[in-house]
DNA sequence: CAGTCATATGACCGGTCAGTCACACGATAT
DNA sequence: ATATCGTGTGACTGACCGGTCATATGACTG
């Protein structure tokens, strides 16, 4: 974490310093990010950001905990808003929703952690995910195993496999929103049309032949399915 | 491409040279690898190879081009042993399985693969889909169009998100199969239930209700990465 | 006034890198 | 024997890196 003189700076400087490390590791992996390009661009001295944090590692670290403080709030959020008899459609587009808009209100933030996602260095994403603590990932297993016993979902689908898809899906839509590939336009309908499929794809057979598959498709939109 | 300097080089240095290029590139992204550490390993000159490429990148290439080869060498072979009237599902599995084994056949050629795939540097990217053309990527979309066709896919369903699940989740299998999260043993299975999912998620309704369509896969599946 | 403390500085260190170049060597041709 | 050519060499260049440290500044204390 920061030195105490770090928080004692102005905030001006305070925050062209932040700004500055955030664009600098959204533009470059961790090892390619430069503390030298840093200080120069923010006209300061290679030793005062020694003054201010331990090390790179150091400030690398208090950037990606502010985008995941922004992160966890933004998917808490939107998940809280649901009513408690969402179904795990809903909660599933909600969360991933709220989570894909972030690549437009904190597209830097949002990049760097499309970044960590990418590191080959094993040794550094261990370090990282040490002091970063859980990844909300078996949150889908918990809600996929709580819509079997509902009924919901086909106890004969893999419950693995199912949310192998959801995580790769999800993931990869992370990544082609933060390299520009897609846009937020885009990646929304490829989100829901993709859950269901999904959707389809786990449901009870029985239930399938009558027409409606019960609980909700439609996560949280009233609008028109999109079909395009 | 290397200098004919280089192709005139007794077979065994040649191969020396080939090989520790290729375990380099595995173990570093382009910009972290390292041609200083490649020769010292060679026990070569570093300006000898500048006489067998023109520099990091050309050598780069080379590597990426053997790899891409054997990969749709690999791809074509496990396809065209698949009957005329194999399913969707069986060409889909048939060639991702296909890609997948790659994993442990020549492992440290798919790694360089998957690193290319997470390389942040857009520049470099181009620049190697290039002069590497184009990637196997719009057959699966061909492939679902003919099954809707056949009755065996709801027309209903977006065909685009069809293909973006499949896209992303072979990509997450060959991402994590690279970097030993995944085995071989667990990969397979993983495949073969998530197409199985997205079976069941596109078929028509009316057939969902009939027992059938069922797991008549066993290999099988298709496209190698689709990077774009 | 002197002393102390937090803060700021940038030259400097040891390291790594891709790429270059003047030179050396042996074989073949003239 | 002289010239040319293909090949090999490794010291060197210039650039950049993360991190250090002796030194400077200025505010506050007594």
């Amino acid at each position: 974490m920061p030195t105490r003189t770090f928080f004692n700076l102005p905030e001006d400087k305070r925050r062209l310093i932040t700004d500055l490390a955030i664009e600098e590791f959204a533009a470059h992996t961790y090892h390619k990010a430069s503390l030298s390009r840093i200080v120069a661009r923010a006209g300061i001295a290679k030793g005062s950001m020694y003054q201010y944090f331990a090390g790179k590692f150091d400030l690398y670290l208090y950037i990606l905990e502010l985008g995941a403080r922004i992160k966890l709030e933004a998917i808490d959020k939107a998940v809280s808003e649901l009513g408690p008899e969402a179904t795990l459609y809903d909660r599933l587009m909600a969360a991933t929703e709220a989570s894909l808009k972030l690549a437009e209100t904190h597209p830097r933030l949002y990049a760097i952690g499309m970044n960590l996602l990418r590191e080959t260095d094993k040794k550094l994403v261990s370090r990282v995910m040490e002091r970063l603590g859980p990844k909300g990932d078996n949150v889908f297993l918990d809600w996929l195993q709580w819509a079997v016993k509902k009924g919901d979902v086909d106890p004969e689908v893999s419950p693995l496999a199912a949310t192998y898809m959801f995580s790769a899906v999800t993931t990869r839509l992370g990544q082609d929103l933060a390299d520009g590939r897609l846009t937020l336009a885009q990646a929304l309908p490829l989100l829901r049309q993709t859950l269901d499929i999904l959707h389809r794809g786990l449901r009870p057979r029985a239930e399938a032949a009558s027409g409606g598959a019960g609980r909700a498709d439609e996560t949280g939109e009233s609008d028109k399915t999109d079909r395009e």
